[in-house]
DNA sequence: TAATGTGTGCTTATCAATATATACAGGAGC
DNA sequence: GCTCCTGTATATATTGATAAGCACACATTA
């Protein structure tokens, strides 16, 4: 099973940080279902074009949340996914995302009509792809 | 003269990162005016509660780009403000923060609508404070 | 059932980047 | 001169990222 993560590589974020948090994000969200296995270290280290330990911290630091569970020789499978804070958890990271933009748009001194604008006209590209 | 920069404590973004960007954005969009004498790398580290060496690094960086002049014994300057691209700069910035947002209403399964209310309605929220 | 092949994850050794504390050195002003 | 402000250099700890090789699990097959 192939595994959507997006690496940017321009950004300051650490690259097993930008990886975590999507992986994360995909699981609590049921993107990737429970009980799914997930590609070895090998493999999604090879897709990803960086290094097997990067992959292995990756899987242990969710294992440590309790999202994960690894067996030597057999791989890494999704486990828990609590169900009731799953939108709860959504709306958070887009929350998150929105506060970043008004820090941002506040920083260069955008209003908020300019702000708006701007956000209602980028949606309305996206939606004509 | 007190520069106003967040630090995010539980950002995975590098400290000298987030000064440096917030600061060349202070900067080139004219917010920290041309010729100001910036804090001194203690006063600065003291206000950030962090090392002096970080301060340094970020003084040091945007002398590179040409955004400062530092002189020993006397202190760091804001040079050359390139007005020409600045509202250029700030929609840029603001453009970033955007794309990101759209990505991250994505990676949850947001629709345009729902993200566009939550957009709205954290904009009422900051013009009631 | 023992041997082996090929897939897993794991360990070690190493390097680069980030961040710090502490001590050094130059300029301004009395 | 001295003193007190600047920035600068050195040495060190911590974290992020890598390569190469070790160890376990399981299926195949002699």
């Amino acid at each position: 099973m192939r595994i959507p993560v997006q690496i940017n590589e321009s950004s300051a974020e650490p690259l097993y940080h930008q990886i975590e948090t999507q992986l994360r994000s995909l699981i609590v969200t049921g993107q990737v279902a429970e009980g799914t296995l997930l590609p070895s270290i090998r493999e999604f280290a090879a897709d990803l074009k960086c290094s097997v330990i990067t992959i292995r911290r990756v899987y242990q630091d969710l294992e440590n949340e309790g999202l994960l569970r690894t067996r030597q020789g057999t791989g890494t499978f999704v486990t828990r996914v609590d169900t009731d804070d799953r939108e709860e958890y959504k709306k958070q990271i887009v929350l998150e995302a929105v506060r970043s933009l008004l820090d941002a748009a506040r920083s260069v001194g955008y209003s908020p009509e300019e702000l708006k604008a701007l956000v209602d006209e980028t949606l309305r590209k996206e939606e004509r792809k």
